[in-house]
DNA sequence: TTCATAAGTCATCGGTCGATGACAAAAAAT
DNA sequence: ATTTTTTGTCATCGACCGATGACTTATGAA
């Protein structure tokens, strides 16, 4: 049921709408990334007036950080071998499913709004602070954040390449075509 | 000696406009995106007067597609080992000086300002087209094309984890550093 | 020196943007 | 049934943006 659904049967439904504008405005900013998108276009999308937007939200900007919001990091557990950490984190935000999940995933979407310098923070700090650390700790190698800086460059280039540049076979792939490849990457990464 | 001195000394030189609102151009998109970057930014970073680029260049979008205008492959042959070509090409545009080059890599540029079609549509060519095809040729392996974009998703991740996200370990390192782990990958990815 | 043209400047337009505050309507409380 | 509070709507503001066309000034040929 979409919330222009819900929207005629039961009405005034502060909760519903602003799930609704969270929705629309991960896929927004995910696909024209923050500048491209308007208050305007996200309402319409949500079926929702503009200015619930800023009674609800604050701002256009909070309104990007609410759906960015990352739920810091899945089960990853720390320690563990860093290759099937890299498989874990391929399945789960490389090959997440944009049309179930809700949007794409923040990370993502803060990618396409890089440009603002407080979006390129927030990001520089899930990637360097959620992903990274929990591979650095795992390899054991004198350059061993080299290393696992590398390794998320891959899982986010895998990412971007599904995602915005759209190559054909990346995009249409599944998880399996992937694994074994993804394994022998992280593993020439991660054992020296 | 910088466009504004020059200006100071001899006045009225179409060409050196053009090349110090293309250099200017080309700086502001890849930090701010086409969307964040206004026409006053850039004719104020190359000291001219805004006009001036609907003059010489029609719009703002026909001066981005100038500025990222990209002068095809470098001097990659066709056939040759992939894991030189992937050192290669790390060498060339990932780890290319910014500074020097008069700004980023067009693929970097480009990749900033995703949320346009075009420029969506743009970078697909120009990485499945001009780069990956070189790859996929290469790699004998009945999955060529799709290891061919796994390289691609690795060379592009770095690039990115270096100007966009910031990642401490890649932004300071040189290409030595990383020259051993990038032939390590690109073998894994292209060596059945 | 004069003058034609190339190069740069200025004032301004229409449109869109984020944001605000006054208002209307629907639920909920009394 | 009346009042109160929550939820959604409307009109509009000021700022900024890309773009245009008329105007001014420098340059180089005659």
């Amino acid at each position: 049921m979409t919330y222009a659904d819900f929207m005629t049967s039961r009405r005034r439904d502060k909760a519903a709408t602003k799930a609704a504008l969270l929705e629309a405005a991960r896929r927004r900013f995910a696909q024209h990334g923050f500048d491209g998108t308007g208050v305007r276009d996200i309402a319409a999308d949500a079926g929702v007036d503009p200015t619930l937007i800023f009674r609800y939200f604050g701002s256009k900007q909070d309104l990007f950080t609410a759906a960015v919001h990352t739920e810091v990091p899945p089960g990853l557990g720390r320690g563990a071998d860093p290759a099937v950490l890299a498989r874990l984190l391929v399945r789960d935000v490389v090959f997440t499913d944009a049309a179930a999940d809700g949007g794409e995933h923040p990370l993502l979407v803060m990618l396409r709004s890089a440009g603002r310098p407080e979006v390129r923070a927030r990001l520089r700090e899930a990637v360097c602070g959620d992903y990274l650390a929990a591979f650095a700790e795992a390899v054991d190698a004198p350059d061993a954040a080299l290393r696992a800086e590398l390794v998320g460059a891959f899982l986010l280039g895998m990412g971007l390449m599904r995602s915005v540049v759209g190559t054909p076979e990346l995009s249409e792939a599944e998880f399996a075509d992937v694994d074994a490849l993804v394994d022998a990457v992280a593993a020439a990464l991660t054992r020296p």
